[in-house]
RNA sequence: GGACACUUAGUUCAGCGGGAGAACGCUUCCUUCACACGGAAGAGGUCACAGGUUCGAUCCCUGUAGUGUCCACCA
């Protein structure tokens, strides 16, 4: 017998331990049809936030939906070594710990980082297991092991032969503070507030100057030209003369180039080709020198003259005093201007002409283009995020991979000490003496990339590989379609000449409850271990995927927690009335609809019709559509109206009546526990062996099928009468201020024939006699009410007066839907071009309210 | 500058080419034998604004305003 209150902490203890040891979770059997999915690998660095919780949700209700229907589902867990964000809690806990990390060799590091490795992994797994999701542990993989790695080194190679990565002097994003090259999308433009200063540059040999102005002076000792637009007709006369720098006194030549803008500061630049993206161009075009005027610390190198060594803000503020003292200077302008910061350590980021490797872009992302032209397309699902992918190829520039950290994959390419030639290849050269590895090691994203097929023991021909990839679904959110949607499909298009997956499922962001993204500074993420140990964790769930449209963000709102929880304890109550009334000998059997009465047969006519909505939208993987059909059913079809009307049923001393009604509350609970399962796994498996017969568990069932042939909708309106009669009883009752169980004489003329022994039920629910009289009806004294297929008259004393108001009132509305079908009805182009079945209804539609006019009318005519 | 969303009840959000929906909150009543984490009844909305398409627009199109996100970025 089920405990009264649903308490989710007793329902959830122990079922993920069991599934799990079952083997529920594994997947290996050929003789079904494979379903594959790998979870989005989340990073070493920590706890898993409440997006994750999200987000694996949702791939576990598709794991546990696919496995229902039949499918060999594969869902393969793994973790991400998220290498400069990791290195960055590494170091800082070394640092912390007392050790001096500038001396620190790249074992030593490396040692500390797969124990904090193996720490945070042990976390992350203890947080999946409270979720209950049901990962195929016995696949688990990492994206920096062996395995990974073979994979990892076989693509560089491969690429590298095919002369898609490339080695080059390039501006990157320099991180002066974990002193690495970071990838466009590891920068994060700000608006900062910031100063414009305009300078002095004085004409060699005359007394004029031009002015030059500048946001980062520093970079003065890198400039090695003056550019003006050539049709700027104000510095036409300086062009191909020379200026003085006014930070190190160096002439440089005034050029002439289109690219810059005549409008913008003084529409004179200065020119640092190794610290910006556009002067290296100009510096290319024009074959300027390219100098480096930074440490990699961001300190002033030996360029700089008397400023070496100096920090680059320091140097700024100096310089431009000095300038001052020079009297070159003539303003500074405070501006907001956009600075970039590094994602991980927030420093602003210098832009630095520096050697790395690159991923050559081009052919790639025309690949990926291509494909999504073709049947074997990756499907986006909801499908306008098909054009954030599509625009991010078309315009997608070189991928600098190497980073000068530790933790990631080595790059597989040698020096040779003697000649400077460099070896890529699988393994070390045999002369390896000779050689020197690369130090730097690979962006992580690159490894990521590889995620859905290298997981599965790529580039071996697996079985697992054979069998499960390309992978059916990939769920992630929108945040990341740059840095990895669409690096896994390009990968896997130029690796496997397929796409990695057949559809993404792109969610929103859980956002917190003022609509702000969370966020550790600002202190407004949740833990979703808490929540768990407040509400339970299928509360959680069911709250985090039911609650935005798809793709949509939504917030986090504890009440909507609260929310979820109550509707699971309604299922919960429904579940222990319809265990508590089931004999003890109950045994199962399937629907026979010749058997079922008129109500029996209403409800699974609901049920059929919710389980087809159900699974419509689950397969368009809108769950909030699914959940609400279902939602709807479990409180106004089961729980508010079949339930309530069992207890009639039960009441009966007719058996048939009684065994007919098991079996239609065996049969609509079950399928609820089916249909609410993939959200709720716990209090799902806990309702379902509480069933009088079940399998060893929920995750062996089967998920509820569409029968068409158990709908007969004849019924629906016999009952829906019935309804209706008893809710305007409760409601005259109300509105005359009368008990609830106040006994009234009610008269009923049928214009349907109803089902035999509704008079017990409508009784049972008003508290009131009934009698069947027929047309007369309006001779009588009473509250008429008027249905499709019937009339109700409440027989009172109620003055003359009282009863003509209602009528009135009544007569009214009804002429006001008569006019507005005339007024429809009598546009003729309306009767030309709508549908016909619209037209048809609202001919119908008009003569029934003629009709219930008519008979209010001649009511009102017998009492006055 | 470019792209993509969003604007519907007090709040958070669904939805839809043909009479506006849910949850929470609010008001009134009810501890009746599944559930007070409940039940019954109810109040509450010119569906941002302006045009257009259409027999008909909250829904489709265009524009405007506001909000949010992403990409790019000017020395």
């Amino acid at each position: 017998m089920l405990e009264k209150r649903y308490d989710p902490h007793k329902v959830e203890e122990g079922k993920y331990e069991t599934w799990k040891s079952k083997g529920y979770f594994t997947a290996g059997d050929k003789s079904k049809q494979a379903f594959s999915m790998v979870i989005p690998p989340p990073n070493v660095t920590g706890k898993l936030h409440i997006g994750h919780t999200c987000q694996t949700t949702i791939q576990d209700i598709v794991a546990r939906y696919k496995k229902m229907q039949g499918y060999d589902v594969l869902w393969l867990p793994g973790m991400d070594h998220a290498g400069i964000a990791t290195q960055a809690k590494v170091m800082e806990k070394l640092r912390n710990n007392g050790v001096d990390v500038t001396k620190i060799t790249r074992e030593e590091f490396l040692k500390a980082a797969w124990g904090w490795k193996d720490e945070y992994a042990n976390n992350i797994h203890s947080q999946w297991a409270k979720m209950g999701l049901s990962l195929d542990y016995t696949r688990e993989r990492f994206t920096l092991d062996d395995g990974l790695n073979y994979a990892v080194r076989t693509v560089f190679v491969s690429l590298y032969n095919k002369g898609l990565i490339y080695q080059g002097e390039r501006i990157i994003n320099w991180d002066p503070v974990q002193m690495t090259a970071l990838s466009n999308i590891e920068v994060i433009h700000q608006n900062d507030p910031g100063q414009m200063f305009y300078f002095k540059y004085n004409v060699v040999g005359e007394k004029d100057y031009l002015i030059v102005a500048t946001t980062r002076p520093e970079t003065m000792f890198g400039d090695v030209c003056v550019v003006v637009n050539p049709k700027d007709k104000r510095y036409k006369k300086y062009v191909g003369k020379k200026v003085i720098n006014p930070a190190n006194g160096e002439q440089i030549p005034v050029i002439a180039d289109e690219y810059v803008d005549i409008s913008f500061g003084t529409g004179a630049m200065k020119c640092t080709p190794a610290h910006d993206p556009n002067d290296f161009i100009i510096g290319e075009k024009y074959h300027f020198e390219k100098p480096i005027i930074f440490n990699k610390d961001a300190t002033m190198n030996e360029k700089c003259g008397k400023y070496q060594g100096l920090d680059r803000f320091e140097c700024r503020k100096v310089l431009v005093e000095n300038i001052k003292k020079d009297g070159n200077f003539i303003k500074i302008e405070n501006i907001v201007h956009p600075v970039g910061h590094s994602e991980r350590s927030h420093a602003v980021v210098e832009p630095m002409l520096s050697k790395q490797w690159f991923v050559k872009m081009r052919p790639l992302a025309d690949q990926a283009l291509a494909n999504q032209k073709t049947n074997g397309k990756v499907d986006f699902v909801p499908k306008r995020f098909e054009k954030t992918f599509i625009q991010w190829m078309e315009n997608a520039e070189d991928w600098c991979i190497s980073r000068q950290l530790w933790w990631g994959h080595r790059i597989p390419a040698y020096y040779n000490k003697h000649t400077g030639e460099v070896v890529v290849s699988m393994d070390p050269p045999k002369d390896m003496e000779n050689y020197e590895q690369e130090s730097d090691v690979l962006d992580t994203w690159f490894s990521s990339a590889l995620w859905p097929f290298s997981t599965l023991g790529w580039p071996n021909k697996t079985e697992d590989f054979e069998r499960y990839f390309p992978t059916d679904t990939m769920v992630t959110a929108y945040d990341i379609i740059f840095f990895w949607v669409s690096r896994m499909i390009f990968q896997s298009l130029e690796m496997n000449h397929v796409r990695p997956f057949k559809e993404v499922v792109i969610h929103g962001l859980v956002r917190d409850e003022l609509g702000r993204k969370m966020s550790k500074s600002l202190g407004n993420g949740v833990d979703p271990i808490e929540v768990i140990d407040k509400y339970g964790a299928d509360a959680l769930r069911y709250f985090l995927t039911t609650n935005a449209a798809p793709g949509q963000d939504m917030r986090y709102i504890e009440e909507k927690v609260i929310a979820s929880s109550n509707y699971l304890n309604k299922i919960w109550n429904s579940a222990r009335y319809v265990l508590s009334v089931l004999p003890e000998k109950f045994e199962p059997k399937e629907v026979n609809v010749k058997e079922l009465s008129p109500l029996d047969q209403w409800i699974i006519n609901r049920l059929e019709k919710t389980i087809k909505a159900v699974t419509l939208n689950m397969e368009k993987y809108d769950f909030n559509a699914a959940s609400s059909h279902l939602y709807n059913f479990v409180y106004d079809d089961f729980c508010s109206e079949y339930l309530e009307m069992s207890k009639v049923s039960l009441s009966s001393d007719d058996e048939k009546v009684k065994n007919v009604t098991y079996q239609t509350l065996f049969k609509c609970l079950k399928d609820i526990i089916l249909l609410i399962y993939p959200y709720t796994p716990f209090i799902a498996e806990e309702l379902y062996l509480n069933l009088p017969v079940h399998l060893e568990s929920i995750m062996l069932e089967t998920y509820p099928k569409y029968d068409a042939h158990l709908v007969h909708s004849i019924v629906d309106k016999q009952v829906e009468v019935l309804f209706s009669i008893i809710r305007d009883v409760r409601n005259y009752k109300i509105e005359n201020k009368l008990a609830p169980n106040a006994s009234l004489d009610l008269s009923l003329n049928l214009r349907i024939k109803m089902f035999d022994g509704y008079q017990t039920y409508l009784e049972r629910f008003t508290f009131s006699k009934v009698k069947e009289v027929d047309d007369s009806i309006v001779n009588m004294r009473g509250e008429l009410k008027i249905y499709d297929n019937a009339d109700l008259l409440i027989v009172n004393e109620a003055g003359k007066e009282d009863i003509l108001k209602r009528i009135d009132k009544e007569i009214s509305e009804e002429e006001n839907e008569i006019l507005r079908c005339q007024k429809m009805l009598s546009n003729p182009n309306f009767i030309a071009k709508a549908p016909k079945e619209k037209v048809k209804l609202e001919e119908e539609k008009l003569k029934t309210h003629q009709e219930n006019l008519a008979l209010l009318k001649e009511k009102k005519e017998k009492l006055s």
